[in-house]
DNA sequence: CTGTTAGCGCATTCAT
DNA sequence: ATGAATGCGCTAACAG
């Protein structure tokens, strides 16, 4: 394993210079540069990222903590925030927080010995800057991530106390039932939790605060939210709690277009006609959404994750990894990104006098 | 941000011995222990990873390199690994290796300033060990792998000359192919690729090799595969493709569940019934498998990267990372996973006659 | 532009 | 069971 050494005394000049030529530093004149590069290569030297870490004192790594790999949104963000890091450098260490293990508390708490909490051995001083992907957060827990003493980025929906790229959940829940309204529905429900209960947060409080806004504004009657997880299985499982009831609404506004989807054949499969009986509106615009024929209302993942990837690298530029070298209100920036309504054929107008 | 120093100095021992009590080495006296414990979490001690490494020689971190993270297999593998990882203390870093961006080959090459190479920046001297996802990997690059110097395991299919832990993927294509020819389907074509087209490799060129074979084996003609990727937009593409020519098979074999999803969506569309005019069968065993009444072989991902996990901390455990110190023919361990014909609605005997 | 000198914070000898 | 000393490999001043 050839060490810094090994290049500079092939090279004949100081370590300090081999360094400063394999990083480009500037203050290296062309032809030094060529020769270092080129020892460096016959050796085949790499560098050891532990030693760099401790003598610069930045790691060149990012933390991206997310709940889940396999749900569409964070697949897709995890995919876009490593491509943008490591072109620019940085590694990315993956932390997979599921929702049930939060961040805990710091020091003083009793914590089994399973996995690590995301603030002692886990981030802090490993990483320079932490991504966050829409995790379920309480206020502690976020004092928490703030106390890691680097910068921390949140994707997806918007924290406050987190600088956060995301998209405006609420105006999500308006455009989903302000389409259904428009199409004569009066009787609509929102599928996917409303915040309120346990497990329930963010975008799906947002979402359902949407909804109750355009019910309200329109004089019909906010429903209670149909609370379940966002997946195809739980959109099975909502369907048939509905059927379950003594009469279907002729609208519904799905969170997330698994759910959706998981709602769609469900209801197909007792026969129940999608659009005609019933309208279901989706939110993601989920690859699978137009196989579905689902009406949906997009978000742009990637560019949610790469705005906040690029955010944190211009950071990461200027500042380093000391918290104190931040600049001013760094926690304060706030992206919304557009969302946008996507008619397929999963609505229709609803019928005329379709009372019963 | 303390140092170990100064939990040394808060206990009255000396560094040496808090680096012990912290990492439960035995010969430090319980008293001692809980004294040093204290102080640290009272402190807020956190150990630096970075000055751990360099001391050390290990830095308790594993790379996982993958093509994927969007797509079922490697979500649900790298959620499992991950996990797994985590458990017993390990980091992990995530590299997305595009197909079309592979590991290149080492010193020498000129590869332009994009992403960097595995080999190089990447992984060495950064992780303890590697895990690779069903990467396409040719002859050389394997070399580059192995050149790492420390251990390299496979997930998914069976590389020669890594450590795999994968599924017998001739014996994919002999399962779904039999399938089809015991209910009287003669005449069957593979859709998913062969291996022998740019960019078909290990386990879609296998299952191809078990289609032949049955088909030979029963005396019928194998077709050449229909190529194309792993998806459900490629699927409606090959099924159009399929459409265009003047007679259809009456047998399908989808290389995997998400490209046979969109085989049957874009048949349909057609008019042709599925089974009824085609039957068709995937891989995978795919949550959406069940909700599109897929027939199709199960793979155990989650148990393939579990095993490889853990077989990985079995030898880091007894070896350190250096490569000469791992047990001699520690890259010959092979294990198969089984895997299992599941019936669903998308398979039906042939027609009789149905000659056309 | 380049060399010299100090550490970065820990794990690990080798003592005791 | 514990302490003192050493060095892992590099970067960052500071000189020159």
């Amino acid at each position: 394993m050839a060490s810094i050494e090994d290049v500079a005394r092939a090279t004949g000049v100081s370590t300090a210079t081999v360094s400063r030529a394999l990083r480009g530093l500037g203050s290296v004149a062309e032809p030094t540069r060529v020769r270092v590069q080129r020892a460096a290569q016959t050796l085949g030297y790499v560098p050891s990222a532990a030693a760099a870490s401790l003598a610069s004192g930045r790691t060149k790594a990012v933390g991206l903590v997310t709940p889940h790999v396999s749900r569409w949104f964070f697949s897709v963000a995890i995919e876009t925030i490593e491509a943008v890091l490591r072109t620019h450098g940085y590694d990315v260490l993956l932390v997979i927080l599921p929702p049930g293990d939060q961040v805990r508390p710091g020091p003083g708490a009793i914590v089994p010995p399973s996995r690590p909490t995301i603030e002692t051995e886990l981030l802090r001083k490993r990483v320079d800057a932490t991504v966050v992907l829409t995790l379920p957060l309480v206020h502690r827990e976020l004092q928490t991530l703030r106390g890691l003493g680097h910068a921390v980025v949140n994707v997806g929906d918007v924290v406050p106390g987190l600088p956060s790229f995301g998209i405006d959940d609420v105006e999500v829940g308006r455009l989903a039932t302000r389409h259904l309204l428009d199409l004569g529905h009066t009787d609509v429900h929102l599928v996917g939790g409303s915040g309120d209960e346990p497990g329930g947060w963010g975008p799906t409080r947002d979402r359902y605060v949407g909804y109750r806004e355009v019910m309200e504004a329109a004089g019909l009657r906010a429903r209670p939210a149909i609370s379940c997880d966002l997946t195809v299985a739980e959109g099975r499982r909502a369907a048939r709690e509905l059927l379950a009831r003594p009469a279907l609404p002729t609208g519904l506004v799905a969170t997330s277009d698994e759910l959706a989807i998981g709602l769609l054949h469900e209801l197909r499969l007792a026969g129940v006609a999608v659009p005609g009986d019933v309208s279901v509106v989706g939110v993601d615009d989920h690859p699978h959404a137009e196989l579905h024929d689902l009406t949906t209302i997009a978000q742009p993942v990637a560019e949610q994750a790469e705005a906040a990837a690029r955010w944190l690298l211009r950071l990461l530029g200027t500042a380093g990894p000391v918290a104190g070298r931040l600049p001013a209100d760094w926690d304060r920036h706030v992206e919304r990104l557009p969302t946008a309504l996507v008619v397929r054929g999963s609505t229709a107008r609803a019928r005329v006098r379709q009372q019963r």
